[in-house]
This record gives structure tokens, sequence and C-alpha cells, in this order.
DNA sequence: TATTGTTATACTCTATAACTATA
DNA sequence: TATAGTTATAGAGTATAACAATA
């Protein structure tokens, strides 16, 4: 399931549809991109997500959890399906050794930058067509939405 | 899985990675909403939409798998899970017996109205903090995004 | 022959609850 | 007692392939 932004029936002018419509495209064209590439190295969406958020550094099974905003008994089987391919591996906490923090390895590294490489141009670079300027504007824009 | 938005590698300069943030922020908060909203009728996210787009007309089973972006074979568990439920019907197409129009019974129009107005109020109107302009602006800047 | 919808199958993601090992 | 992670279980979404009815 996935992208499509279902709309509630929002006020019906054609300025408000026709930015709500955008939006929904840009997350849908992001997405679309996303799930393609990690299709390639045979990932679903959720393992490639993983493996992006883990490149960037180790993580606790909980954090990792927090991150995806799903059960952490969930994060058990996604990190589990990525150790069975040699992506990732688990790692002891010396401060609490109840924590186990999930890791890439070397490989899951490599695939993490060869999926990020066969990214389509959009969600490889979703701003690229805006200028400083523009994208200043889109910042303030997006966050007087959400004040 | 469904909403946290996993940048690729970005240009790493701090306004790019901010107003990338902010994106996946309003997705975020979008989603949650519905999905909670959702919830407190013990339909599922999936169920939801396509609940909310029955309400707005019937549509063949072939066209709802577009709008859904998924094979034809799964909206047939979602529709027979929401038929369960007396939620929708499936009708009869007049000028091609191939086909089966999935409609919204009496029942689901008035849950598919009940669902939109317990919405928080970010994901019944998302743009209500921005005036016209504003949202004038955001529409342009978001099609230079996607030209 | 091609298309619509369904069925059958198998895998992944999801939440809940019960369990373990640590703290 | 409380917390981190796992296991067990069950439901839902997903794709693929094969099938029936209709075009």
């Amino acid at each position: 399931m996935l992208v499509p932004m279902t709309r509630p029936k929002p006020p019906g002018d054609q300025l408000t549809l026709e930015v709500l419509e955008l939006l929904g495209d840009v997350v849908a064209r992001y997405y679309e991109e996303y799930d393609k590439a990690a299709a390639e190295f045979t990932l679903t969406g959720s393992q490639a997500r993983v493996l992006a958020l883990l490149a960037l550094g180790p993580l606790p099974m909980r954090q990792l959890a927090q991150r995806l905003k799903c059960e952490p008994s969930n994060v058990t089987g996604i990190v589990d399906r990525l150790t069975a391919r040699g992506l990732v591996e688990r790692r002891a906490d010396e401060s609490d050794r109840r924590v186990k923090l999930a890791a890439p390895t070397e490989e899951g590294l490599r695939t993490a930058a060869s999926l990020r490489e066969s990214l389509g141009e959009f969600a490889r670079e979703p701003l690229g067509r805006l200028d400083e300027p523009s994208r200043r504007q889109l910042r303030e824009l997006l966050r007087q939405m959400l004040a």
C-alpha cells in the first residue's frame, strides 16, 4: 500500500485541489522510484529503508522500530531477512547487554551504495530542479503548513 | 510500512536536508492522522482508502487496482472484506458483463463520511494554514520539482 | 485471442501477547 | 519490577500464475 495520497473531502476550490494533487504526485513519484530500485536488488521497501538507515550507523533494534514507526517484534523479522542475506549483522552493546545493535556488513554497505546509485533522478535528488531561493521559499511554506 | 520518507544520500547542504525533512514530516503527519481515524472504525489504511475512493462513485475492480497501484488480485480481497462488513457491494456492469463494479452501500457512505469527520485537523485540511497567495506559490514550486 | 475478475499460493509486514535475559 | 529483544500467532497486503466467463 502504498502511495496514493487519498484526500479527505477538501474545500472544493480548484487551487487547493491542485496543490494536494501535486503533493500526492511528489510522494508517489518518490516511492515509485525508490521501490523500483529496491526491487532490482530483490529487497522490499522496508528492507531497503532499514539498510539505508543502518548505512548511516548501527542502531539498537528498539530505535530502529521507532524510526520505522512499527512494533519492535516486526523489526526482528526484517533484520532476520537482511541477516540471512549477509547484508546486516547483530552486535552486542557494551554498556547494556540487553541491547542488540543492528549494523550493516561490508556487503550491506556496498548494496546500500549501489541502491542509492540506481535510484531514478527524482528520488536521488528531489529538489534538483529548485534553485536556492526556491528551496528557502518551499521550506517556509512547509513550515507554515505544519505550524 | 509506511510513512517515514527515507532519503537517499542527498546533497549534504543543510537547507536541502531541512526541506526534505519537512516534506517527510508533512507526509508522516497526514498518514498518521488518516490511519488513526481509520483504526477508530476498525479499518486498515487500504480499506479506508478504497472506501473513500468508492464514496466518490462506483469503480470497476480493475480501475480500483490502478488507483491503488497494485495488482487486481489484491483488490478482490480488500473488497471482499469491506463487503463482508456491509460497507461495499459488487454490481454488474450493463455494457460489459465481464466487469464488476465496486460500489459503497448506504452504510458505506455513512462510514466514509464519519471517517472524514473524525480526521485530525491536519489531514482534513492540510493547507489550512496557508492563504491563497501561499497556495499559489506552493503550487508553482511543486510543479517545478516535478517538471 | 484478449480481457475481467477470481482463485491458489507464497512471502512480507503488522500488532498482540507471552517469553528470556538482563537491568 | 522494568526494559530489550525474541517467539508465537493471526490477520492483512502484495505479486505471480492459472483459471472461468465474456468480449
